[in-house]
Parts: structure tokens; sequence; C-alpha cells
DNA sequence: TGGAGTGCTTGACCTACGTCAAGAATCGAC
DNA sequence: GTCGATTCTTGACGTAGGTCAAGCACTCCA
């Protein structure tokens, strides 16, 4: 799981829109590459000065917000090519950033972004259509929350994954699950005790064979349906 | 209910960090004032093109999002001196906004941001702020949707509601609740008879007196114990 | 290659909150 | 001021999914 910054989400946007070869060559040069990051690491906390953006190289990352109690709510999963740490733009981050796996980030310096911006003006609309897709995201993660029910929370989770994996270059219909079952019930609000028994179900309504962390989606139709029909079967 | 610039949430932003009085001034020319708004109007709907952002003048908006099934969710409310509609800055407007009462509203187009952060560029900053704190302001939503119990969840909104009159120059402990029992239910993933059974036990232990629409909050200390602590007795 | 530790599964049980239904209060228009 | 339409309240009841507990299966390191 390796990317050139023409995989990247950054590419789809500027590439075509707003970066020249010759910008792109340029842009390439203001990304900074990090070190590869371990399983657990934090790659921001909460409360750190915003440095910049991150785009995922390969790997994955999870994002989470912690409450005064010590609860904590997961916001995002971010996969090969896909941009995060728009939280930090307001001075410092109200969420941290932790690698799944053995990953790698490249970095986005706000230094950068601005000089960027300065030469390449559509740059800016880009970054905003960008955080206003975070926002929607968002948005529509509370509808999720609050208005669906465990089986349709866990489809739609799958789906999206399944998209992204695919829009990215790999298969959307055979991937591993970089998070632990813990994780996925936390981000959908569940108790991964119920994420269980959903996988379990999924298997024998053949939708999809889940083992361990290898996930094979067998009907990506049925599972689509389930995001919003009823109830399952 | 009414309001100057300098009142609105953009004031305390642009003034003291970025805006000279002359620029002020400038600023004041490129904002909109739309005509009247009467209650359950549409301000913009799900996939009108972004237009621009909205600063409440008076009254009060709600935003939500709509689900392929009908179902929606309600989103954010937006009180005097607030700013909304990033969620447009992706082309299209991904919620719908609609008065919940009689409202005015500024619209700043735009054209006029680029032009106004093209004169100063630590506005550009301040929206960047701005935005980030909309999607926190959403992610802290989630983290309410999933870990929090309908009693959590009410203590919040209402604290949250408190805080923001209060902030805007308004009474914190006895103002009117613009939405409807069925609204605030829908924001906090709740039944609007969960929602009333609530307002019932605050009154009983004192903690708020409400009567129809009107609210005043008795023991705000206690309101904000009750978001975190396990259970009000 | 084995053993500890973590993550996953499964079952039994329980409760917070949703749904349904039927009044009561409030609002808005004439 | 009065009537109809919403909106709000209250009660009775059901259930989706949480919690607790116990056993199983990876995985990682020596």
């Amino acid at each position: 799981m390796k990317l050139t910054c023409q995989d990247c989400s950054l590419a789809e946007l500027c590439l075509p829109r707003a970066l020249s070869p010759d910008d792109m060559r340029q842009f390439e040069t203001m990304v900074d590459q990090r070190p590869a990051m371990a399983r657990g690491n934090f790659l921001y906390q909460t409360g750190d000065v915003f440095g910049g953006l991150y785009a995922v190289k390969s790997g994955s990352f999870k994002t989470m917000i912690s409450a005064s109690d010590g609860e904590d709510q997961i916001t995002g999963f971010y996969l090969p090519g896909e941009l995060f740490g728009f939280d930090g733009l307001a001075d410092n981050h109200s969420c941290s950033a932790v690698a799944l796996e053995h990953s790698y980030v490249c970095e986005l310096p706000l230094s950068s972004i601005d000089q960027l911006v300065a030469k390449i003006p559509n740059l800016r609309r880009e970054l905003d259509r960008l955080m206003a897709r975070e926002i929607t995201t968002d948005q529509s993660m509370m509808l999720q929350l609050s208005r669906r029910t465990a089986e349709q929370r866990l489809a739609a989770f799958l789906v999206s994954l399944s998209t992204r994996f695919r829009q990215r270059g790999f298969s959307g219909t055979e991937f591993r699950l970089s998070m632990s079952r813990h994780d996925i019930a936390n981000y959908l609000g569940l108790a991964a005790e119920t994420v269980s028994r959903l996988f379990k179900r999924l298997k024998q309504h053949h939708l999809a064979f889940v083992n361990g962390r290898t996930i094979i989606i067998q009907d990506f139709e049925a599972l689509h349906r389930q995001i919003h029909g009823s109830g399952g079967q």
C-alpha cells in the first residue's frame, strides 16, 4: 500500500483543476515526508498547536475526541490517500490522531499552505471543499448515530470503507480492517459485543464473510439496501 | 433582538484582530441585509449553489440534512450573532436552513469574501477558525449522541444555549426556546416524549422552570454537573 | 514453540428510551 | 373571542441493544 502524490486525495483536486505539471513539481517539494509511525503512536494530540494537514501515504489512522470524564469518541478513520487534520485550523487540535498500524504520512505544513495558496488561488477553494466535506461527513454521522439501528450503521460503515478503498485503487470487496472491534463499535456508538453479533449475522446471511480482521463483501447491493431499508432480510 | 456588526460573531474576530475602523466600514458595505424571513421559510436548501455565509441578525435558524428515506436530522441551531452556511463551501449546500421565527440575516457573498480576504489576509485565518469550530462542534455532538444519556444530552443543550445567549448579551438564565420539542428531540437523537418528561424532571428538581417555550435556568451549576456526572439522583 | 496478554465471541439478563395512544394546552386565523 | 390545528404532556408497554461474565483464539516476543 504505497502511493505517489497522484493517487492521493489532493491530487484529484490539484492536478486537473489548478496545478500545472510545473506547479505540481513545486507542490511536491513543499510536502514533508514524515518518518514511519508505529501502531498506537500519536501523530498529534488534543491541544497540540496546529502544524499542518496530513495525508495518509500508507497505513491508516483514527481521530478521536476525549470528554473530560475520560470517555472518548472516535470521529473518523483515514485510509491511504485521505487528508485530515482540519480540526486543528482553529489554532489547536481538538482531536488526537493515532496510527492504527505501521503507517506513513505526508505533512503539508501551514506555512507551505499559505505560500501555495498565494501562488495557486484555486487551491484555496479546493481546501475549502475538503473542509466542507469534513463537515458534511460529520453531520451525516450525526444522523447515523441518532436515527439508525445498529445493523444500518454497520452496513453504512462497511459500504463507506468499501467505496473508499475502491476509489483509491484497492479492492472494494476484500480488505483488512485495521481497527479493532472496539474501535468500530466506538465510532458507531455501539458496544463491541453488538458489532461482533452483527458480523455473525452478516456471515449467516451471506452478505459478507468476516474472519478476524479480514473481510470479504459478498453482496454489496444487499448491504447498500440495508443502510436505509427498515429491517434485514 | 437586533444587533449591529459589532455584536455579531464576526466582529469579535475581525475587529480586534484584523480590522481597523476603516476596514470595518468597508466590511460593512460588503454585507448584504436580506429581507425579513417568516417562520418556516427556507434560507437555502440542500443542493442549492453556495452563495455566501449568513449571520443571524435577529431571530433564529435550524440547519438539517435529509436522508433519502425522508428522515432528517437537525445539525444545528443558530442564534443572533452566529455565522453559518459553511456546509456550502463545497459548491452546493449539504444542509437546508430554516427560519424558526420571524428573522433577519446578513449575507456575506462569496465574491465579497474573496475580495475582503485579499485585502485582509488575517480574515482568512479567522474564517478557518470558525470553520474548524463548526467541525469541532459537530464532532462533540457525535460524542453526545453516542455516549450520553438523554438527561445528559438535554443538560448539555440547555447549558450551550444559556452560554451562547449570555455571550451575545442576552440573559443566560431566562430565554425563549424558538424551536419545538420535536426539533430539540430530533437534534438530540431522542423522542419528543422523552424531552417532555425530562423537562418535567428538571422542574421537579428545581434545576429549571419550563413553561411552554419559556425557560428559566434555576441552577446552572447543577445542570452543568449533569452533563458528565453519572445520573442526577 | 510456548505462554502471556489482548482481542474476539457468545450467552443471559436488564434497562433506558422508543412507540402508541389519548388528553390538555397553546397558537393563529378570522 | 372562538374554533380548529398544532404542539405538548402523560401513561402503559415493548424492545434494541447495553452490561456482565466466561471461554476462546490470535499475536507477539523470548
